[in-house]
DNA sequence: AAGCGCGACAACCGCAATAGT
DNA sequence: AACTATTGCGGTTGTCGCGCT
């Protein structure tokens, strides 16, 4: 109510305000400006420093794009993982969560979550992304894990835990596939095509064999870099607490 | 080459909480 | 205590680029 006061008051001092996209120039403006007087004090900020923008604007450009602490580039395993930890304890607390995570911005990981997570969560009919990390979050030994590391060398943080399950698993889908090569070729083969997905999920599938309708429908989840394995042995290992409970 | 659809990300909006007067 | 201004948060929309037809 107020805000749309001030608002009011100020498109009508200047009926130019600017939208969209940030130009090189005002990206400029607003770093120089930080630079010399600090930040906060947005709507000061936006009416002091020549630009056309609103206060909350030039909030936004800075700390989702211009700070220098924000880190660019995709998401590593072990933020994913502290991400789907983080979402089934809190939900969508973005910036809660984002404050566990040095250098990346609440809009970032929901937009994560919208685009990747929750797109890949509607192909599966049960909430598997919640049941999977359900069953983590009920060791607390693992989660003391997580958590110690990250608060004890957070530029560093490595997921102890996540790199246990990704060697288990890993071994598990090699084993799988050591007596198909026609299976192995076309796993492989499949795998450049689904660099893309962050996760995919199937519902039933009981056995850890790889086969080829679970390669052509992208049945495969991705557990680390370029490391595969079926959704559905996925599933029954997580939801059976095997990895986590072995991690105490 | 052009048009279209889609995914990823940036930016905006409304509201609530907090700070300042 | 009441009011106003500012900041922060989460949901939503807009834009751009890329791949496919």
């Amino acid at each position: 109510m107020s805000e749309k006061k001030g608002a009011l008051k100020y498109e009508d001092e200047s009926m130019e305000l600017r939208r969209g996209p940030w130009t090189l120039e005002e990206d400029s403006l607003l770093v120089h400006y930080i630079a010399s007087h600090g930040e906060g004090r947005w709507n000061l900020l936006a009416r002091s420093s020549g630009l056309k923008r609103t206060g909350k604007s030039c909030r936004l450009r800075w700390l989702n794009y211009l700070k220098p602490d924000v880190k660019r580039g995709n998401l590593t395993l072990e933020e994913k993982l502290l991400i789907f930890e983080l979402h089934s304890k809190w939900g969508n607390r973005w910036s809660r969560i984002a404050q566990h995570l040095p250098g990346r911005t609440d809009n970032e990981i929901k937009n994560y979550w919208r685009t990747r997570v929750q797109k890949q969560a509607k192909h599966m009919k049960i909430d598997g992304i919640r049941c999977y990390w359900n069953s983590s979050s009920s060791n607390t030994n693992n989660n003391i894990i997580m958590n110690q590391t990250m608060h004890e060398n957070p530029q560093e943080f490595i997921n102890p835990a996540a790199m246990q399950i990704q060697d288990e698993l890993q071994n598990m889908v090699l084993s799988s596939f050591s007596n198909s090569g026609d299976h192995q070729q076309h796993y492989h083969n499949s795998i450049n095509e689904l660099q893309t997905l962050d996760l995919a999920f199937m519902a039933d599938s009981s056995n850890g064999a790889v086969a080829d309708q679970d390669i052509d429908a992208g049945n495969l989840i991705e557990m680390a870099h370029g490391q595969w394995m079926t959704c559905g042995l996925l599933e029954n290992y997580c939801m059976n607490g095997v990895a986590f409970d072995q991690l105490s």
